[in-house]
DNA sequence: TCCGCGTCAATACGACCGCAATGTGACAGC
DNA sequence: GCTGTCACATTGCGGTCGTATTGACGCGGA
């Protein structure tokens, strides 16, 4: 065969490339062209890349939904052993949140996405079955109500969070008190 | 004075055109072209009330916002004289949850322009006010935590209804779960 | 060796965009 | 009844969009 290259690799270059500008400019202002020049690449190269427009933009909603997961598996994973059921369910929403640049760039992606999702079934299925998917896993760890409303509530926090309307302390108290109401407070008053 | 109209009905009534296509087809769909199509005009007469495309959008974000406080006004008017602070609050998150199609519209539109001001800080800026009046607001009735917390749940269930992650049934008890939490529960067990 | 295919650039095309300039009809005041 | 002005329609410009087409280049297999 000719000139070998990395198919996914280049896809995922290009999906990278697409969440700057998504990032950046809003999700609005991603075209073939500018994900193009920001990938220091052709419209040619995108293209061939992606046929249409509509696989691209699935494509770096899939990229997105996987950093989310590699934050959250690294963050389990700092932990140590045998961590408390509380402590995974919180360092995993954590990494909900847009509390450094690098998750407030994909949170912005994500919110981008949302309301992309909203008049386009298809991609709003993919979402659904995210977050559908850790809900179950935190409803083995909690009762599955709560975990129905702690998951809605980061959502909450993480779309406040992005417009600055809560300073990052403010949410995740809210996030920790919260949790104090399900597993009861650690140790300390009350 | 030549041919007398009332402008604000005219700029309300693009606007809600605006919506129709912002709820309908995503708020990238929204053009001057569109939203004068959608209201039976020309793209002249849009721009004759709206000179920028982003003077358009930011009066459409006032007449969304402005829907929201209607509806909460009428919703706890309905609760009758002298309610308790938990049925009104019930009664205003209510109004926030795209419970019935107009709701839906108003929300989908709403979700849109959470996107579109992540990227543009002074229409962060005009959310970021309703958010915190309605959450100083709330703080009136219930502990200032409580306020904030209820209303990142809320934010999150109306984006997760939006997406039909949740049914309604989910969110409303979520919502009256959490309501328990801070008022103590009505009568029933514990 | 050279053919064919994977890769990528360049360019063209038609549609649509925001915006501005211009035209036109209706009405109020003189 | 002429005229100025407001309300709106029409048209066109410059630009960007998504997509399709075309062709050049590099290299493994015959």
């Amino acid at each position: 065969m000719p000139k070998r290259v990395d198919p996914t690799e280049r896809r995922t270059l290009i999906a990278d490339a697409l969440m700057r500008v998504a990032a950046e400019r809003g999700l609005e202002a991603v075209s073939l062209r500018h994900v193009a020049a920001e990938a220091g690449a052709t419209t040619g190269l995108v293209q061939h890349y992606f046929g249409t427009k509509d696989e691209m933009m699935l494509f770096a909603l899939e990229v997105v939904s996987g950093h989310i997961g590699a934050r959250m598996e690294a963050a389990v994973d700092a932990l140590g052993p045998a961590p408390a059921p509380r402590e995974v369910i919180r360092a995993m929403c954590a990494q909900l949140l847009p509390l450094d640049e690098a998750r407030r760039a994909d949170g912005k992606v994500a919110l981008a996405f949302f309301a992309y999702a909203a008049t386009r079934p298809h991609v709003a299925e993919v979402q659904r079955r995210g977050s559908e998917g850790l809900r179950d896993y935190f409803a083995t760890m909690m009762p599955e109500p709560a975990a129905t409303t702690l998951l809605a509530l980061v959502e909450g926090l993480a779309l406040y969070l992005l417009t600055d309307t809560y300073p990052a302390a403010t949410a995740l108290g809210a996030l920790d008190g919260y949790l104090d109401s399900v597993f009861g407070r650690p140790d300390s008053l009350v």
